[in-house]
DNA sequence: AACTATTTATAAGA
DNA sequence: TTCTTATAAATAGTT
């Protein structure tokens, strides 16, 4: 975005993946926490890594779709 | 954002917050999507309106989230 | 981990 | 209510 657009697809370059794989995954947990107060929307952000490792959640008020999403994927 | 700083708290004018919703929550599922592309990602975003009602659901390979989720939150 | 140059998102307006 | 545009916010590349 910033200096040089965006290539939509995936970032081969594991250091590089792994640095924007951050800066996004905070970007994107930032927003949906706006989207929610802003709103009064309920919100569930789910990051799962490539090794499949669970990241984050971003929700107001249903703590349960942590467990639940965990569980079943 | 652009004309005028964000205020972070509920919108009060149902019309001004109905639109925003639907901008925010574009946006929102953009940057999940980008995620999700550039860093080889699953992503899920779950969004319920204030009345429940889910909203939208971006990921890239569990579809079973969306059916699990939404049964037991 | 900080810093900008830019891109991107979007609030207000048309 | 879709389109525009001025401006805020996010972030890619760099240090």
């Amino acid at each position: 975005m910033a200096r040089g657009k965006v290539q939509l697809k995936r970032i081969v370059n594991p250091v590089h993946r792994q640095v924007t794989f951050c800066k996004r995954r905070a970007g994107l947990l930032k927003k949906a926490k706006e989207l929610s107060v802003l709103c009064d929307a309920d919100i569930g952000v789910i990051v799962f890594s490539p090794q499949g490792k669970l990241y984050e959640l971003a929700t107001k008020g249903y703590v349960p779709i942590h467990f639940t999403c965990n569980i079943f994927i």
